[in-house]
DNA sequence: ACGGATTTCGACAACGATGTCAACGCAGTG
DNA sequence: CACTGCGTTGACATCGTTGTCGAAATCCGT
């Protein structure tokens, strides 16, 4: 169907085209592209025609079809394949990678996995599908080997709090080991030799590894590690609460915890409470959150900053884009021993020295 | 450059086209996009030549160029325009837009918009550019105009949590008077008449909705406000905090605050400890916050539903996107006052009933 | 006034995909 | 045997935009 002046005229329930725009200004679409992207090289007085014809039509560039078109391909969009975006860590995430991104007019798609294989490549496959010009991805799957195409495709692909598996590439990781080994030598060297490890999904990458470093950080100190005070598989704030309550409840129960995980660090908190032993027993958690120095007593973490790992992944974005090239790197971003009060409470081991 | 089977074969670093599947099946590429669509009336024999070299060239289709040729021209992708994606309003806000979207194989774009009125039309535009089938707008301008075009171009634009202003549109917004009010009216109850209003930016919308259900609260019971004793504009926690320490430091203080915004809550909760009074005036905050219940004490809050705002929000959105046709409407979300401590304390003026 | 350089402009094809439609092959019918 | 009808298939145009390239108009210096 062609575009005749007087559908225009009537066409205001409809958006405009860069054709519609040509017709009124009187020039070739061409001209009027070149009009729109700024291109020099147009006379003045079909510049403002273009651009009265733009006004009068409320044109709107379509960006896909441009995409399309233009050499690059590129969209201008990003796709997040995160773990839930309202939690705080994966929205602070998401925040950094939209700081960066903005600086460059580059849109963020997001989306939750829940920890479901299945979700995360169904993400991968939606924001390739819609040309993302690039993938951050936190992996909940066992195995990331289907991504291999992508990037050998050209895609950037940037593992973020989770290495990757089956693929080689880019991941920005924060030190899970020594975080946790940290928080251990804490809780030791106030005196506490029995200390509970309360701990998120074993499946997950970044548990495993705090499970490691704990065992590490203890064996330092020739402690073995009571296997019934190591409890997995916690992934809601009530089964890390029933945990807590069964082994602080139990008989000879750790003087200490440590909590590898936000929600199992609150569950934890919780159950102390409802037994007093609040102010007896020593907590350090993995991952900071909000009002944990309000707190009664005020709660000792060992800080990840998912904002800065969200800064270096995008940075590492970026560079690809622009078409540096090099090995597939892992970034580890250190974490941050915060002692507030939870991680000072003394044990009846205190030191010699 | 036309395609040649040798360069396909070569061509394991560019992405593979509906073409390049079409010629390696030895098939039009009509018919290679029809088995990709699994539409009927192909020839069994060319519906597995053509799977196969789906397979062996790792073909993905290209949603972007496939919406830009369809009839109806959805992109599967609704904007959403939040304060910042980090917050626990919007990304709670967001989780549910996901979460309907989810089931429409729909994804969302979000940005931040930082109360900054320049950076909301950008995003807008940068939404729109790139096709999204509808908007969600959190508006942080004081005039929203400029969508009347998308609108009438029959894209829908679903205004959350502060209405629109110089355009219609539905809305769905937290009932902020209401929740204020009633905050007024259980601090009043609790023995208190001379109630601080701690509030955030007054040109934010529902601040000054808040501020008016806390004024129409006070008037009920025949309480005339205390000017000094309202604070505006706080918008970072410390500056609540400094206003918080100010007031109960000035002569008379109040006996209750009313806090009218999470950040403002927590600022004031800090002042209140510092000075050690958080055990004697009495606290009612706007909006939930994870944990309040473990503060000491424990902080009675009039809690929105920013996930249940983001369901209708979407609802409204598909219901749209399905054709459906009404008049912009807007839909009060209730709010909820969760009593847990800080707002019963009580104060020098207890009921005579 | 002339030739050549420069500027301005539009026709055309293409990006990757799909709607339209006509052509083809093949079976069944009169 | 010619004809109809159905099921397959591909040629072509098109979505909105821009890269390419040559034509036309304008400019300059001599």
């Amino acid at each position: 169907m062609p575009h005749h002046a007087e559908e225009i005229a009537a066409a205001v329930t409809t958006r405009a085209t860069l054709r519609d725009v040509a017709m009124l200004a009187g020039v070739s679409p061409k001209t009027a592209s070149r009009v729109v992207n700024g291109e020099t090289g147009v006379s003045p007085a079909k510049v403002n025609a273009v651009q009265r014809a733009v006004a009068q039509l409320n044109y709107r560039p379509n960006f896909t079809a441009s995409a399309l078109r233009r050499s690059t391909g590129r969209t201008a969009a990003i796709g997040a394949v995160l773990e839930n975006v309202a939690n705080p860590f994966s929205s602070a995430l998401h925040r950094a990678l939209e700081d960066v991104a903005r600086s460059r007019d580059v849109m963020i798609f997001a989306g939750s996995v829940d920890e479901d294989p299945a979700r995360e490549k169904i993400l991968v496959q939606a924001f390739t599908a819609r040309q993302a010009d690039a993938l951050v991805v936190v992996p909940a799957s066992d195995n990331q080997a289907y991504l291999a195409h992508e990037i050998t495709a050209g895609t950037p692909v940037i593992f973020v709090d989770r290495p990757p598996v089956g693929v080689l590439a880019d991941a920005v990781l924060a030190d899970n080991r020594a975080g946790a080994a940290a928080a251990v030598h804490h809780l030791v060297a106030h005196g506490h030799r029995d200390i509970g490890y309360l701990g998120d999904l074993s499946t997950i990458a970044t548990a495993a590894e705090r499970l490691q470093g704990y065992k590490e950080a203890l064996s330092d100190h020739g402690i073995r590690p009571q296997p019934d005070h190591i409890v997995h598989d916690l992934h809601t704030e009530d089964a890390a609460r029933a945990a807590a309550l069964r082994l602080t409840t139990g008989r000879r129960p750790p003087t200490a915890y440590f909590t590898a995980q936000n929600l199992v660090t609150i569950g934890a908190i919780r159950a102390l409470r409802e037994l007093h032993q609040h102010e007896q027993i020593a907590l350090v958690g993995f991952d900071d959150f909000p009002l944990a120095d309000l707190l009664q007593p005020a709660v000792t973490v060992v800080a990840q900053d998912p904002f800065r790992m969200g800064l270096v992944a995008a940075d590492l974005i970026f560079r690809r884009l622009d078409g540096q090239r090099w090995e597939p790197t892992t970034h580890l971003v250190p974490t941050r021993l915060i002692p507030r009060g939870s991680g000072e409470i003394t044990g009846p081991h205190p030191r010699q020295s």
